[in-house]
RNA sequence: AGGGAGUUAGCUCAGUUGGUAGAGCGCCACCCUUACAAGGUGGACGUCGCAGGUUCGAAUCCUGUACUCCCUACCA
C-alpha cells in the first residue's frame, strides 16, 4: 500500500491480506460498549469448530458483512459477534477418527473408550486449540468485519455458566424432566439424536410376508413387514375392526414363530386394510407408530436391542447379532419352517443419522426432555404480531406450523464432548440433585454418594442461548450498567439458511423470551442455498463442491462477494457459476482502471483546503460534470433505498450500472477533451468533480467489496478519514455537492449521447472501421439546439470518431446516411457522407430494416390510438406519449424512404 | 398426502401500483481508438408454461391446468 501508482490489472492477492491486517490493527471492527450511537448488532451463526468455510458460509457472511459495514458507516455502533460451536457429535467423531489414524499400525487401537472420558475430552481440547481458529482465518480472507475481541466458543466459561443456569431454572419449574421414551438412536455413535438430525432416504428393501400360527387352530395369520427381525419384540398383532376378513379373530392369540411367545390380536382403526395383508405387527419398542398403539392398548414394551444396536437377551438365540445379520438369520429360519411365504421388493423411506449415515433405530431409553408446548405460545405470538419479522415472509408460516405441532425436545446425548448435564444421581435415594454449582451432597437425603449424569446436552441447547449467553448473561443483570447507550440485545438481524429454522432460530426465540423477556432479534433474514451451476446441491459425493477460498485466491474476495450480492433475490437459491464470478472479477478490474484513470489525471490537482467538503465553481463547470453529479444523486438514492428494503441485488446492480454505463462509458470519455484542453478553469472544476465522485463511488461500494475500495480510497487526494470508515454517502450527507447536479442538463447530454450513438450505429451497420474518421453533418434549424451542438462539438468528435462536424443546413443528401434524433423537442438529422466508404447495399439494408421496425411500431400505435375506449379510459399522459411516439415514427419513415431513393 | 416456491432471450435471472419486454453471461461482426482486450463499438435472439376470465389494454389481477424443485408427514 506504500506504492503510489496502480497496476493496470487489479491483483487482489497483493492487496487483500495487508488491508485486512491493517483494519484489524486499527480496531476498525470494534464496537463500543459505551456509545451514543444507536446500536446495530448481528450474532454470527457459529460454525462448527471442526468446520471449513464452505460456500454457504461465504454467502451467509457476505450478507452479514454488507449489513454491518453499511450500518457502521451510517453512524451506528455496529457489532458483529463471531463464535464457534463445539458441535458435540461432529467434533467427537473427528477426534475419534484422528485417534484411529494415529494408532493405526501400532498394534493397539486407541479409542475414546480405552482413553477414558477425562483423557479423551483433553484430547478434544488439544484438537480445538490447534485447529479451532482455522475457520476464523478463512473468514478474514472473505473480509468479515467481526469484532474479534468478542469471539466466543460455546464451551467458554461464560457460556457454560449460562447453560447451567438455564438448565437448573427450567428443571426447577419442571420444564426439564427425565423420562423413558422411544427416541432415534444412532448405533455407531451410541447416542440419541433428535428428529431433526434424522434424514429420510428412499431405500430398496423387501416386504416379507410371515405366517403367525393362530393358537388353537391350524390356521395362520399373515403379516407383512419390512423388518422381520423386530418380530422378536412383538407385543401384539393388530387389525382394522372394520376388516371383515379378520375381525372375528380379535381377542384371540397367536404364537410368535422362532421364540414361541404368545401375543394377542387387537383392533385399531389405524391399520390400513389395503396395505400388505392388512395385519400389522405391533412392536412398541422399535417403531414410533407402534409405540403410540402400544400406549393406547397398554402393551408391553419389549426392547430387543442394546446400545450398539445389536440384539439383546430378549432376542433369545439371536442375541449378539447386528440388525442386518439378524434379519437374514430370521428370514432363513422362517423359510426353513415354511412360515415365510412371500418376499416382494419394496421401496420405502428409512431414517438415517445425518452424522454417521447409519440407519437410525427407534430405541427405548431414559433421556432428558424439555417441555416445549408452554413456551411455544409466546414464541408464536411474537412472530404473528410482527415483533419478529421473517424475510421472506413465507418462512414465518413454516415456523408457526412447526410451533403448532411442536413436541418435547430430547436434550440429552450420550456423548463425552459437550456441556455435561448438571444433575447428580444419588446412590442411596436414587433422586437427582440439579445445581449450578457442583454439589457434594444429595439435596434429598444428604448422602455423599452422588454421581454426575454422564450425558451431555444437545449442542443446540447451548446454541439456543447464544444471543444472550455471549453477552455476559447471567452476570449482567442490568444491561445498562455496562452498555450505557448501547444494548446489543435484541440483535438487529439474524441471517441464516432455512435449514436451521427449527434447530436454532425457533429455539433462540423460545429461550430469549423465557430468560431475557424479549425477542433475540428483530429480523430473521433467510437466504437460499448455494447450488452448483446446474442447480444441484453441492455435496462431497457429487464432487461439485466449490471451495470459497479457492475462488478468493483465483478471483479475489470482492468479486466473490459481489457475485453473491448481485444475484441474491429474497430467499431464492443461488446457482453459483465460476463464469459469472469472472464477470464480476472483470467489474473489479473496471473499477480499478477507472480509478487509475481518474487518479492519473489528478496528478496536478490542487487539493482544496475544504477537503472533502470542497465544491466546484459553478461558472466553470462543464455540463458533463453537472450531469454526473445528478446521476450520482440518483444512484445514492437507489442504493440506500434498496439496502433499507433488503434488496441487495438491486443495490449492487444500480452501482454496477452507474459505474460501468454512466461513469466509465460516458463521463470518463467526456472528461478527456476537458482534461487535455486549454481551459484551465474548466479543467480544475472537472478534476474536483472527478475526485469527489470517485470518493463517493468507493464509499458506496465499500460494504459490497471492501478490499478494492479501501485500496483505492487510500490513494484518494481528498477524503475525511485515513481508512474508509468514512461516512456512507446518502443524498442527505451529500446535499451540498449534489446541488451542483442539474437535472435539466440531462436532456442536453441525452441529445449528445443519442447523436454519438446514431453515428456509431451507422458506422457499425456499414462495417466502417473505427480507424476511419467520418465526416459528420448535423442539421437542425432550431437556434437553441444549434447552441447545444456547438458547445459539444469536441466531445462528439472524439466519442463518435469524426474528423469534422458541420452544424446547420442539411445540404446535399446524395449518398449520405441519415438518421434523425429527437430528444425532448430537439430534432437533429445526423448526416454522414458514405461516398467511397461502403458498399451501398449495406446501407440500403440498414435503412430497410429500420423502416420495417418503425412500420410495425406505428401500426401498433395507430391501432391503439384509433380505439375510442383507449382514448376514454387511459391516462392522459399515456395517450399523449403514444401520440408523440406515433408522429415521430411516421416522420422517421418518410425520412428513411427519401434516403432510400438516393442509393438506388 | 399436506404446505411452500417456481415456470420470462441459448444460460442465469430481474421486472408490485396493469400501458408497445430488461440485465449479465454466451453468440455474431468490426476494432489493441494510451484507464481497462478481464476492453471498446455495433448487432441478432422472447406469441413472458398452457387454457380460460376481468379490462380499452395482462408477464403483471382472477380461475383452472401441466411440469419442476423444496419442506413436513407416512409407507407395517
Amino acid at each position: 500500500m506504500e506504492k503510489n501508482t496502480l497496476d493496470d490489472r487489479y491483483n487482489p492477492q497483493t492487496v487483500e491480506s495487508a488491508i485486512y491486517d491493517w483494519w484489524e490493527k486499527a480496531g476498525y471492527f470494534k464496537a463500543q460498549d459505551q456509545s451514543h450511537k444507536p446500536p446495530f448488532s448481528i450474532i454470527l451463526p457459529p460454525p462448527n469448530v471442526t468446520g471449513f468455510l464452505h460456500i454457504g458460509h461465504a454467502l451467509d457472511h457476505t450478507i452479514q458483512d454488507l449489513l454491518i459495514r453499511w450500518k457502521r458507516m451510517s453512524g451506528f455502533n455496529a457489532m458483529w459477534l463471531p463464535g464457534t460451536d463445539h458441535a458435540g457429535i461432529a467434533t467427537q467423531s473427528v477426534v475419534e477418527k484422528e485417534l484411529k489414524k494415529q494408532s493405526a499400525g501400532t498394534g493397539t487401537t486407541t479409542t475414546r473408550h480405552t482413553l477414558g472420558r477425562e483423557k479423551f475430552v483433553e484430547k478434544v481440547w488439544e484438537w480445538k486449540h490447534e485447529y479451532g481458529d482455522r475457520i476464523y482465518r478463512q473468514m478474514r480472507r472473505l473480509g468479515d468485519s467481526c469484532d474479534w475481541d468478542r469471539a466466543t466458543f460455546t464451551l467458554d466459561d461464560g457460556v457454560s455458566k449460562a447453560v447451567r443456569k438455564v438448565f437448573v431454572s427450567l428443571y426447577k419449574k419442571n420444564s426439564i424432566y427425565r423420562g423413558q421414551r422411544l427416541i432415534n438412536w444412532s448405533g455407531p455413535l451410541e447416542t440419541a439424536i433428535s428428529d431433526l438430525e434424522v434424514e429420510h432416504k428412499q431405500v430398496k428393501g423387501a416386504l416379507y410376508h410371515i405366517n403367525y400360527p393362530i393358537d388353537g387352530t391350524s390356521e395362520f395369520l399373515t403379516v407383512a413387514t419390512s423388518r422381520p427381525e423386530t418380530m422378536l419384540g412383538d407385543a401384539a398383532l393388530c387389525v382394522n375392526p372394520k376388516d371383515e376378513r379378520y375381525n372375528k379373530l380379535i381377542g384371540k392369540t397367536v404364537t410368535i414363530p422362532l421364540i414361541g411367545r404368545q401375543i394377542k390380536i387387537i383392533a385399531d382403526e389405524y391399520v390400513d386394510m389395503t396395505f400388505g395383508s392388512g395385519v400389522l405387527k405391533v412392536t412398541p419398542a422399535h417403531d414410533f407408530n407402534d409405540y403410540k398403539i402400544g400406549k393406547t392398548h397398554n402393551l408391553e414394551l419389549i426392547s430387543i436391542l442394546n446400545k450398539k444396536t445389536e440384539l439383546n437377551e430378549n432376542a433369545g438365540p439371536y442375541q449378539g447379532l447386528s440388525v442386518i445379520d439378524a434379519r437374514k438369520k430370521v428370514c432363513e429360519d422362517l423359510k426353513a419352517l415354511g412360515l415365510l411365504i412371500k418376499e416382494e421388493p419394496l421401496v420405502h423411506s428409512v431414517g438415517h443419522c445425518s452424522r454417521s449415515g447409519a440407519v437410525v433405530e427407534p430405541f427405548l431409553s431414559e433421556q432428558w426432555f424439555m417441555k416445549m408446548s408452554e413456551m411455544a405460545g409466546p414464541a408464536k405470538r411474537v412472530v404473528e404480531s410482527g415483533t419478529i419479522r421473517f424475510e421472506p415472509e413465507s418462512w414465518s408460516k413454516v415456523y408457526l406450523h412447526w410451533m403448532n405441532i411442536i413436541e418435547d425436545w430430547c436434550i440429552s446425548r450420550q456423548l463425552w464432548w459437550g456441556h455435561r448435564i448438571p444433575a447428580w444421581l444419588c446412590e442411596v435415594c436414587e433422586k437427582y440433585t440439579v445445581a449450578e454449582v457442583d454439589p457434594t451432597q444429595c439435596e434429598h437425603c444428604q448422602s455423599f454418594k452422588i454421581h454426575q449424569e454422564s450425558d451431555v446436552l444437545d449442542t443446540w441447547f447451548s446454541s439456543a442461548l447464544w444471543p444472550f449467553s455471549t453477552m455476559g448473561w447471567p452476570n449482567v443483570t442490568d444491561p445498562h450498567s455496562v452498555q450505557t447507550q448501547t444494548s446489543f440485545y435484541p440483535t438487529s438481524y439474524l441471517v441464516t439458511g432455512h435449514d436451521i429454522i427449527f434447530f436454532w432460530v425457533a429455539r433462540m426465540i423460545l429461550m430469549g423470551l423465557e430468560f431475557k423477556k424479549d425477542v433475540p432479534f428483530r429480523t430473521v433474514y433467510i437466504h437460499g442455498l448455494v447450488r452448483d451451476s446446474q442447480g444441484r446441491k453441492m455435496s462431497k459425493s457429487l464432487g461439485n463442491s466449490i471451495d470459497p477460498i479457492d475462488m478468493i485466491e483465483k478471483h479475489g474476495a470482492d468479486a466473490l462477494r459481489f457475485s453473491f450480492l448481485a444475484h441474491l433475490y429474497s430467499g431464492k437459491d443461488l446457482k453459483f457459476s465460476e463464469q459469472r464470478l469472472e464477470s464480476y472479477r472483470n467489474f473489479m478490474n473496471k473499477i480499478w482502471n477507472a480509478a487509475r484513470f481518474t487518479l492519473s489525471n489528478l496528478a496536478d490537482f490542487k487539493v482544496p483546503a475544504e477537503g472533502v467538503g470542497a465544491l466546484p465553481n459553478k461558472d466553470h463547470m462543464s455540463m458533463f460534470d453537472k450531469w454526473i453529479i445528478a446521476k450520482l444523486g440518483d444512484v445514492e438514492t437507489k442504493v440506500n433505498n434498496a439496502l433499507e428494503a433488503e434488496k441487495f441485488s438491486e443495490a449492487a446492480t444500480a452501482l454496477y450500472q452507474f459505474i460501468w454505463n454512466q461513469f466509465c462509458d460516458w463521463y470518463i470519455e467526456f472528461t478527456k477533451p476537458i482534461i487535455n484542453g486549454s481551459n484551465q478553469k474548466e479543467k480544475e472544476a472537472t478534476q474536483l468533480v472527478m475526485a469527489q465522485v470517485l470518493n463517493r463511488i468507493v464509499r458506496l461500494l465499500h460494504p459490497f467489496c471492501p478490499f478494492i475500495t479501501e485500496e483505492i480510497y487510500s490513494k484518494l487526494p481528498i477524503k475525511n478519514e485515513a481508512c474508509i470508515i468514512d461516512v456512507y454517502p446518502t443524498v442527505i450527507t451529500d446535499k451540498a455537492f449534489l446541488a451542483f447536479g442539474d437535472k435539466q442538463i440531462e436532456t442536453e447530454i441525452d441529445l449528445i449521447k443519442e447523436i454519438i450513438s446514431a453515428t456509431r450505429n451507422i458506422r457499425g451497420e456499414n462495417r466502417i472501421s473505427p480507424a476511419v474518421k467520418l465526416k459528420l453533418r448535423l442539421a437542425t434549424l432550431d437556434q437553441k439546439t444549434i447552441a447545444i451542438l456547438k458547445t459539444n462539438q469536441t466531445a462528439m468528435a472524439i466519442l463518435a470518431r469524426t474528423e469534422m462536424i458541420e452544424i446547420g443546413d442539411e445540404g446535399d443528401l446524395n449518398k449520405c446516411a441519415v438518421s434523425q434524433v429527437t430528444v425532448e423537442g430537439h430534432k437533429v438529422k445526423v448526416i454522414i457522407a458514405l461516398e467511397g466508404l461502403v458498399d451501398f447495399n449495406e446501407e440500403v439494408s440498414r435503412i430497410q430494416k429500420t423502416i420495417e421496425k418503425l412500420t410495425k411500431d406505428s401500426t401498433v400505435l395507430s391501432n391503439k390510438l384509433s380505439n375510442e375506449k383507449f382514448i376514454q379510459n387511459a391516462d392522459e399522459d399515456v395517450v399523449a406519449a403514444d401520440r408523440i411516439l406515433l408522429a415521430e415514427s411516421k416522420e422517421q419513415i418518410i425520412l428513411l424512404q427519401e434516403a432510400l431513393t438516393r442509393f438506388v
